[in-house]
RNA sequence: GGGGCUGUAGCUCAGUUGGUUAGAGUGCCGGUCUGUCACACCGGAGGUCGCGAGUUCGAGUCUCGUCAGCCCCGCCA
C-alpha cells in the first residue's frame, strides 16, 4: 500500500501497484501520482534512473490506468517536498514501469482540483465504479466497515449472539408497502421483503436466544428522501427478562464505542426526557438538542389579551404557546414569513409573531400587546416573539419546525457538537381522524399502569417504547414488547383487526408467545443514518455503496427492469400495466 | 399522489430584451519543456442546448407537455 511509506522507508526497493490519479509530464522528468485506498504517493520517471521503454510509457500513461512501478523510495530532493499530501517528503523513483490496464478516459473525473464541483449526482450513481473511486467515498465506506466490526464485537462480548432471518418472509398488514418477491413453486403466492426482523427475534426469544443481535437488512417499498432509502441496514437487537433501564445501558455503551471509532464525543449517560416532556418542551419527538431554545406556555400570561383568534383557541381547549427569540428583532419581515412557512408546512394555519423595541411590541399579535403581557411573557427589548395558539397536536410541529428555522435565520451557535438523546413512554397508538395505528408496531408493551385503559381511552395508553436521537435525528427506536397472547391479541384488536384476520396474520407469533414466552425487549439502530451522521454526509447515498435515486432506481447495474415472458409464465404472473419506457 | 429546483461541449458552468457563427475553465488530441505536484507554454478537435409539440419572420431564451436527477409534503407500524 503506498499510502503508508515515510521517509523511513528511505532506500527500499519495492514494487507498487495501483491507479493513476494525476500525471505531470516535464518532458525530460515524468511525475505520477500512484494512488490505491490508503492514499497517494509520487512516483517520478526520469532517464537517469528510468530505463528507455518505460520512460516511453510514462509519457503516454493516461488517467486511471493500472500500473505496476519497480523502483526505490526516496526522499525529495530539497524544496521538492509537497506538505499537503502524508507521503508528500517522499517520492518512488521508478526504474520501470507496466500498464496492467488501460483505461479509458473516465467519464466523470477521480481527480478533483481543489475548486471544483462534485459532478450531478446522476452522473456519480451512473459511473459508481469511478465515484467509488473518490477518497472521501472510501473513507466513509471504510469508517462503516470499522462501525459494524466494532458492533459485533461490542454485541458479542456482552453475550449476544447473531442469528440470520429469513429475507423471503411473510407479508404483514400495517406498516410500510412490502416489497414482494413471486414464489414460482406456488403461483400466485408471494414472498415479502422483511420491513424489520421484528416477529423473528422476538419468536427468538421465546426460543431461548436470551440475548440476540443482527446487522440486518430491511426493505419498505415507500417514497424515498435524502435520509431513506429502500433498502437499509438495522443493527437489530433483542433481550429477555429485561427493563428499559438495560436496553437503554447497553445502547449507551455501544454509541460510546461507535464514537470513539468515529472520533465523536459522547458522554455517558445520555439525557432523557418522556415523549409527552419532549412534546411540551421542544414540539417535537427528536427535538435537537445542540440548542437550548424552548417552547414557553404563555396561556396565563396572554389571559387579558383581547385578540380573537387567541381567545377562541383557547376557548376550545387549547393553550398558547411560543418561542422567545433573544435578537430575533433584528429578523426582517421576509425571514419571518419564510419561518412562518416552515410552520405552515406541518399543517398550522399560521404563526403569530411579535417585535420588541423599546417603544413596544409591533406584529400581527405585537400592537395587540398591552406592556403587562409584554411583561409576563417575559419579553425584553430586541426580542422576537413567535406565538401559537390552538391545540398541542396541532402547535407543538408548528412550533417545533419554528424553533428550527427560527435557529437557522438567527444562526444560533450550538451549545454542543453532540446531542445524544434518549425519548422515552411513547404513547402506544397514534390517533388520527378517530384512527387508531401503532405508533412504534403493534408489539409494545403498554405501561403497566394504562393497560386498563386500552378499551376505554386508547389514545392516553403509554407504551414502552424509547428513541435514540443524536443532533435532532431519529437513531432508532425500540420497547419492551407485550409477552402475553392475550394483551397481544387486545392491542391488535384495539387496532381494528378482526380476531379472524389476527390470527390468520398473527398466528404464528400468538402461537410462539403461548408456548411460553419470557418477558423480553429490544431496540433497532439505522446504520447508515449513524454512519451518515457520522461523517457529517449529507446524503444516505454518500454511505452506501451502491443506492437508488429517489426514484427507487439503480442507476449503475439498472435496476428494476421488466423481465422475459418465459420468466413471467414460469411464475405464473402476467403483467396489465407497465409504465411507458423511460 | 402533490409542490419546488435543475437539465447548454466528456465534466463544472456562463449565455443580456427572443436576433447573425452558442462561450469559459477543465478534460481530450498534437507539440515544446529535467523537480513538478491545479506543472507551464503553443496549437487543435469537440454541441440532437434532456426529449416532443406550440407561439414567432426568427427560440438555448417564451408557452404547454414529457423524461431524468435532486429537495420537500403526503407516505415511511
Amino acid at each position: 500500500m503506498v499510502g503508508g511509506l515515510r521517509a523511513e522507508h528511505a532506500g527500499e526497493g519495492m514494487e507498487l501497484v495501483g491507479w493513476v490519479h494525476r500525471r505531470r509530464n516535464l518532458g525530460g522528468l515524468v511525475f505520477v501520482d500512484l494512488r490505491d485506498r490508503s492514499g497517494l504517493l509520487q512516483v517520478s520517471f526520469g532517464p537517469d534512473w528510468t530505463d528507455a521503454a518505460s520512460m516511453e510509457i510514462a509519457g503516454e500513461i493516461g488517467h486511471e490506468d493500472v500500473i505496476r512501478v519497480v523502483g526505490t523510495v526516496e526522499v525529495r530532493p530539497e524544496g521538492a517536498s509537497n506538505k499537503d499530501i502524508e507521503t508528500g517528503k517522499i517520492e518512488i523513483k521508478a526504474t520501470s514501469v507496466e500498464i496492467l490496464s488501460d483505461a479509458e478516459t473516465p467519464v466523470i473525473p477521480v481527480y478533483r482540483a481543489p475548486e471544483d464541483e462534485l459532478p450531478a449526482e446522476e452522473l456519480r450513481l451512473q459511473h459508481r465504479v469511478l465515484d467509488l473511486r473518490r477518497r472521501e467515498l472510501q473513507q466513509t465506506l471504510i469508517l462503516r466497515h470499522k462501525l459494524i466490526l466494532a458492533t459485533r464485537n461490542y454485541m458479542d462480548e456482552h453475550g449476544f449472539i447473531e442469528v440470520e432471518t429469513p429475507i423471503l418472509t411473510k407479508a404483514t398488514p400495517e406498516g410500510a408497502r412490502d416489497y414482494v418477491v413471486p414464489s414460482r413453486v406456488h403461483k400466485g403466492e408471494f414472498y415479502a421483503l422483511p420491513q424489520s426482523p421484528q416477529i423473528y427475534k422476538q419468536i427468538l426469544m421465546v426460543a431461548g436466544f436470551d440475548r440476540y443481535f443482527q446487522m440486518a437488512r430491511c426493505f419498505r417499498d415507500e417514497d424515498l428522501r435524502a435520509d431513506r432509502q429502500p433498502e437499509f441496514t438495522q443493527i437489530d437487537v433483542e433481550a429477555s427478562f429485561v427493563e428499559p433501564e438495560d436496553i437503554l445501558a447497553l445502547m449507551e455503551g455501544l454509541m460510546a464505542r461507535l464514537s470513539e471509532v468515529a472520533e465523536i464525543d459522547a458522554s455517558l449517560p445520555f439525557p432523557r426526557l418522556t415523549w409527552a416532556e419532549a412534546m411540551d418542551r421542544f414540539g417535537s419527538d427528536r427535538p435537537d438538542l445542540r440548542f437550548g431554545l424552548e417552547i414557553e406556555d404563555w396561556t396565563e400570561a396572554t389571559a387579558s389579551l383581547d385578540f380573537g383568534i387567541v381567545r377562541s383557541a383557547v376557548t376550545a381547549g387549547g393553550r398558547v404557546r411560543g418561542l422567545r427569540l433573544s435578537g430575533g428583532a433584528r429578523l426582517s419581515r421576509r425571514q419571518i414569513e419564510a419561518i412562518e412557512n416552515e410552520a405552515k408546512a406541518t399543517g398550522a394555519p399560521g404563526l403569530l409573531w411579535a417585535k420588541c423595541t423599546e417603544e413596544g411590541a409591533s406584529g400581527p399579535i405585537g400592537k395587540f400587546l398591552q406592556p403587562e403581557h409584554v411583561v409576563s411573557m417575559g419579553l425584553q427589548a430586541g426580542d422576537l416573539a413567535l406565538v401559537s395558539a390552538g391545540a398541542d397536536q396541532v402547535t407543538s410541529p408548528a412550533l417545533a419546525a419554528a424553533r428550527m428555522a427560527a435557529i437557522a435565520a438567527l444562526e444560533l451557535k450550538p451549545e454542543k457538537e453532540h446531542a445524544w438523546l434518549w425519548v422515552t413512554e411513547f404513547p402506544v397508538f397514534d390517533e388520527e381522524d378517530g384512527v387508531l395505528s401503532a405508533s412504534h408496531h403493534p408489539f409494545v408493551m403498554p405501561h403497566m399502569d394504562d393497560v386498563d385503559l386500552l378499551e376505554t381511552d386508547p389514545a392516553a395508553v403509554r407504551g414502552t417504547a424509547y428513541d435514540l436521537v443524536y443532533n435532532g435525528t431519529e437513531l432508532g427506536s425500540g420497547s419492551i414488547r407485550i409477552h402475553q397472547p392475550e394483551l397481544q391479541r387486545r392491542i391488535l384488536r384495539a387496532l381494528g383487526l378482526g380476531d379472524g384476520e389476527i390470527d390468520e396474520k398473527f398466528g404464528f407469533l400468538l402461537g410462539a408467545l403461548a408456548a411460553g414466552a419470557p418477558p423480553h425487549g429490544g431496540i433497532a439502530l439505522g446504520m447508515d443514518r449513524i454512519v451518515q451522521r457520522f461523517t457529517g454526509s449529507g446524503s444516505l447515498r454518500d454511505v452506501i455503496a451502491f443506492p437508488k435515486t429517489t426514484a427507487a432506481r439503480a442507476l449503475f447495474e439498472g435496476a428494476p427492469t421488466a423481465i422475459d415472458d418465459a420468466q413471467l409464465e414460469a411464475l405464473g404472473i402476467t403483467v396489465t400495466r407497465r409504465n411507458e419506457e423511460g
